[in-house]
DNA sequence: CGCTGTCCATACCAATTGGTATGGTTGACC
DNA sequence: GGTCAACCATACCAATTGGTATGGACAGCG
């Protein structure tokens, strides 16, 4: 039923897996190696120790969240908002969004990290600067509105909210999204 | 030179401090305890055990972090920017604002803590609601226009900046924040 | 002076973890 | 069917950690 072997990008997608759910610290080479229903063996024949390993998840991060979010940008309709939805859904949706917070608390002590985690903003802002600009917004507040999508966005899996009011915060997301959205 | 005695609140500073450092799985107590200068049989006569303790951390969190915030609301003046920059200055000026991403990365995995943060995120929430209110804004913006000032407010030590962007940034969070308070 | 409660040091235990060494299994290919 | 490399299990080690047990230092107080 499973595969007999696994290959380097289980582990990575496993390792990911559990940063998300757990954090950095909790990355642990026997927890991942049980979670893939082998042993250390298999991890230390793949990687050399658990530093590089961890290098390997975040590179991967780093990989998706920037390289997907920019090609496909170039695929969509003109239509500007309909953009700012996919941006939405590509971040909110991508599967690995529980990571964000775990990765970016791991940025704050370690500058490769932090680097990687500043690429990838850098980006995603670009991304917003241009929907902004051709929404038609005036050229001082392409910054300041794509910012503040930026930090809506960022901000939505950072507050853990409650099954009952998960509704209620949807929506008011959404009217926030509109009003930057709208010229003044 | 240094207390030869230490209290409960020293172990929670100190506890506190390390949180905001590493995250809350590095928060150990022989660690905490070299830092102190003193070993674990201080720890375990203040504390129960390490999850004990951890509580005492976030509640401490969730006082300063709430009560504050109301009880000075009262103090200041009827200006709402001036407000506005106030509860900015409290937030990101308080000391544990390099907890509060480690704090928001545990509540993923802890409900108690998860009720905490919650906690606090609506009692800012009201405050900037109830600035917005007296800056004349229509009732249907209120809501939206909170809740994009929080994010931009919590995204921005969510955001590590390299030194050489901090003034950039800087200027575009104040530009961000311009927009918002401005009526359409 | 001696008693008592507060605070801490020391020693110790069991569990967990990163990492190494080594040998076994499996499949592809000749 | 033998060879070789990829992949993994097993056993083991040293370091770290939460937690316990116990006794010592010290101040206040009678």
């Amino acid at each position: 039923m499973e595969t007999p072997r696994r290959s380097r990008e289980d582990w990575i997608a496993a390792g990911m897996e559990i940063l998300g759910e757990v954090g950095v610290d909790k990355v642990r080479v026997d927890r991942i190696a049980a979670l893939l229903g082998v042993t250390k063996g298999s991890f230390y024949w793949h990687f050399k120790d658990r530093s590089q390993f961890l290098d390997a998840i975040v590179e991967n991060w780093e990989a998706r969240g920037t390289k997907s979010v920019i090609n496909r940008s170039e695929t969509d309709g003109p239509d500007p908002e309909a953009r700012t939805q996919h941006l939405w859904n590509l971040i909110s949706g991508s599967g690995d969004t529980r990571a964000e917070l775990a990765i970016r608390d791991w940025a704050r002590r370690n500058d490769a990290i932090a680097e990687r985690v500043q690429r990838v903003d850098d980006r995603r802002m670009r991304y917003l600067e241009a929907i902004f600009t051709e929404l038609g917004m005036p050229k001082a507040e392409v910054g300041p509105r794509s910012l503040l999508a930026y930090s809506l966005l960022i901000g939505d899996y950072l507050v853990t909210t409650r099954h009952s009011r998960r509704a209620q915060r949807r929506k008011m997301v959404a009217d926030a999204l509109g009003l930057l959205v709208r010229p003044d």
